[in-house]
DNA sequence: GGCATAAGGTTTGTGTCGCAAACTAGTTTG
DNA sequence: CAAACTAGTTTGCGACACAAACCTTATGCC
């Protein structure tokens, strides 16, 4: 096994989980290519109902990777959604730790067994 | 937003949670790349307790992404485990899936707001 | 006005899972 | 023979993801 990959497993094990859930992962790269997102946005884009984007958005709010800005608009309540810079830094993080470990390996079946 | 970005979110969305787990995901990766290793080795470069690991791989082969022999060397017992096809397939997929979110965003934050 | 329907979410309930700690079974060492 | 080690499996528990139910305020429609 070379070290390389090695050190990608090593990577992918200490993964966060709050940006690893498929949802969470759907919604923060959604973001992370606009200004701000509103709910049901989200909800289309992402395929989620609106208790699940509700419940994901909470807990990435309370990571502090995202900010929910509640407003009115015209007598309707309107949530939006925005990633932090620690929102960007964690999914570019999470982005490098799984290209080292999808990228790197190529597929050279040659592998000695061990021992 | 981009269409081939609403393509890799959907992609991720409906991953294989049996490899998405990152425990198994690095069990996966390991296998991928030699025969077939034994139950040791993997707790080392996975990293991971015994526990973990059994119940892991139990859950990979009752998926039918691995297969454990058991076997003894000596007197002693020893369990290897090997991906099969099955895996190897299921691994394939997973690689492009994530391939397709994380590779393709490029971090142009040109991003428009939606409506 | 009164009633149904929809928009925009939040709360609750439930089954699953990941992880750690405890346990089992047999072997080697002192 | 007792202690410690190898090689795993089982159990207990807190956290989580998802769905379904619920809530509140508009907006038709009669």
């Amino acid at each position: 096994m070379k070290d390389s990959t090695r050190n990608a497993i090593d990577g992918v094990l200490g993964v966060d989980r709050l940006v690893h859930e498929p949802a969470r992962l759907a919604i923060l790269t959604v973001l992370s290519q606009a200004e701000h997102a509103e709910f049901s946005f989200l909800e289309m884009a992402c395929r989620l109902s609106k208790g699940n984007l509700s419940s994901h958005l909470s807990k990435l709010e309370a990571g502090g990777l995202v900010v929910i800005e509640k407003r009115f608009v015209g007598k309707r309540p309107q949530t939006r959604a925005a990633i932090t810079p620690a929102g960007q830094a964690a999914l570019a993080r999470y982005r490098e730790q799984l290209k080292a470990l999808i990228g790197e390996v190529h597929d050279n079946r040659n592998g000695g067994e061990q021992r």
